[in-house]
DNA sequence: TCTGGGGTCCTAGGACCC
DNA sequence: TCTGGGGTCCTAGGACCC
C-alpha cells in the first residue's frame, strides 16, 4: 500500500510575517535580510515577496545586488520573535491533522497521512482544509505537496506556489517530474547541476529515461540515490521526533562590517561568541568534546581548525584558550579577516537534562 | 553582483590498533 | 627490507538546506 505524505511549505515565510504585521506593505516588493545600506551592505536576502521576485530577486542573493535591481523595495530586518510565534501557531494547526508530524526549520513540515486519508481525493480535501485553516487562523498562505514519498511531496509543494496544492501519485509522477530542472531534486544544488549537465542531464526527465543499473554504473551511490528518489522508491519515514531531537553541534559566526586585522577587535569578537555559546550550553545542560574555529579572510578564503578532548567538558576559560591556540596559525598570515566563527560539537547532554526531557514528554502525552 | 548564519551529512587521508 | 586487512577516530574541506 502506498503511503500518503504531505509536505507543507509556508509561502515566502519571513516576508509574509512582515506583511502580516504591516498590512500597508501588501502588494509591494518586500525584502527581508541584511541592511542594504544603499547598495553597500554586506549579507544576503533571506526571503522576498513575489512582487520583489518580479525584479529578479531571490533568497541567497547578495543584498547589494538586490538593492541595485530593486532600489525602491521595502527592506526590513526580520523580527525573529514574531517568526517563532507565527511559526508555532501554524505548526500547532498542522500537528492536529496527523499523529506523525515532523517540523523542518521554521516554515516547513511533513505529515504522514497514510492512516488518515482514504485515498488521494480524500487527501486533496484534507490539504484544502489545512490551507484554509492556516489562512483564516494565522493569516498567511502555504503550499502543499501530496505524494507517496517525502522527497516527491517536497518537490510537489514547490510546483504550485504560492497557495497551491499538487498531487503526485504513481500514475502521474513521471509526467509532473519530467519537465522540471534537476536542481528541483532536494540535494542537487549548484555544483551537482554543473556536474550532471556536463554528462548531458538537464531535466529530471533525462534521468527518468535511464535504467537503474546504468545510473549506478555511471554515478555510483549518488546514481542509486537519484534513481530511487525520482522513481518514488525512497523509504525515508516522517519521524515524529521533536521531543527527543539531539542537536549535533552548536555554532556562532559573525562577518565584520569591514574586513579587519585589528587583534583587539578579533579577540573581543572571539570572546563574545564564546560567551554567548556557553550561555546556551549552560542553559541547556550540554557538554562538548570538540571545539572548532572558522576563519574567513578577505577574498573569501576559508579555513577550519578543530581540537577534540578525550572526555566531554564545558569550560569557558579552557575553550577560549583552545580557540586562541588554534588562531595562532592564522595570526602569522597578516591578512585581513572577514569572518570569525566558533563551533562546539560531539555534544553530550547531562543526565539532568535527559530526565527533564522525559518528564516534559510524559506530561505532554 | 560578491557572497549571512544556523545547521546536517559526506568524503578522504592519516594515525593507531589488532 | 619494501611491507595485509579491517576497524575506528580525528581532522579538513565541501555540498547542500532553510
Amino acid at each position: 500500500m502506498d503511503r500518503i505524505i504531505f509536505h507543507v511549505d509556508l509561502d515566502c515565510f519571513f516576508a509574509a510575517v512582515e506583511i502580516l504585521d504591516h498590512p500597508e506593505y501588501k502588494g509591494f516588493p518586500v525584502i527581508t535580510g541584511a541592511d542594504p545600506k544603499k547598495g553597500k551592505g554586506r549579507g544576503v536576502v533571506t526571503t522576498c515577496s513575489y512582487e520583489a521576485r518580479e525584479f529578479g530577486l531571490h533568497s541567497g542573493m547578495p543584498i547589494s545586488k538586490a538593492y541595485h535591481l530593486c532600489p525602491h523595495g521595502i527592506y526590513v530586518k526580520s523580527n525573529f520573535g514574531r517568526i517563532r510565534e507565527i511559526s508555532s501557531q501554524v505548526m500547532k494547526i498542522l500537528d492536529k491533522y496527523s499523529p506523525v508530524f515532523q517540523q523542518v526549520g521554521s516554515d516547513e513540515a511533513y505529515l504522514d497521512m497514510s492512516e488518515i486519508a482514504i485515498d488521494m481525493n480524500h487527501a486533496n480535501e484534507i490539504a484544502k482544509k489545512i490551507k484554509d485553516e492556516v489562512q483564516s487562523e494565522v493569516g498567511i498562505t502555504c503550499s502543499i505537496g501530496v505524494a507517496f514519498t517525502k522527497s516527491l511531496a517536497k518537490i510537489g509543494s514547490d510546483c504550485n506556489k504560492p497557495n497551491g496544492i499538487t498531487i503526485i501519485n504513481p500514475d502521474n509522477y513521471k509526467t509532473i517530474l519530467s519537465p522540471l530542472k534537476i536542481t528541483r531534486i532536494p540535494g542537487i544544488g549548484k555544483k551537482s547541476k554543473i556536474y550532471y549537465e556536463k554528462h548531458g542531464f538537464q531535466l529530471i526527465g533525462d534521468f527518468l529515461k535511464i535504467p537503474k543499473h546504468k545510473m549506478i554504473a555511471k554515478f555510483g551511490d549518488r546514481g542509486r540515490w537519484i534513481y530511487n528518489l525520482i522513481n518514488g522508491l525512497e523509504e525515508r519515514k516522517v519521524h515524529d521526533s521533536s521531543y527527543f531531537y539531539h542537536r549535533k553541534s552548536i555554532s556562532k559566526e559573525r562577518t565584520f562590517y569591514e574586513d579587519t586585522d585589528d587583534y583587539q577587535e578579533i579577540l573581543s569578537k572571539i570572546t563574545d561568541l564564546n560567551d554567548k555559546i556557553h550561555d546556551i550550553l549552560e542553559k541547556k545542560g550540554i557538554l562538548y568534546r570538540t571545539i572548532s574555529l572558522k576563519i574567513r579572510f578577505k577574498g573569501y578564503e576559508t579555513y577550519l581548525r578543530s581540537k577534540s578532548f578525550t572526555s566531554a567538558i564545558r569550560n569557558k576559560q579552557k575553550a577560549l584558550e583552545v580557540v586562541l591556540d588554534l588562531y595562532q596559525e592564522f595570526f602569522k598570515k597578516k591578512k585581513k579577516i572577514r569572518l570569525i566563527g566558533l563551533k562546539f560539537s560531539n555534544l553530550k547532554e547531562t543526565v539532568k537534562t535527559n530526565q527533564k526531557k522525559i518528564l516534559d514528554y510524559v506530561k505532554n502525552v
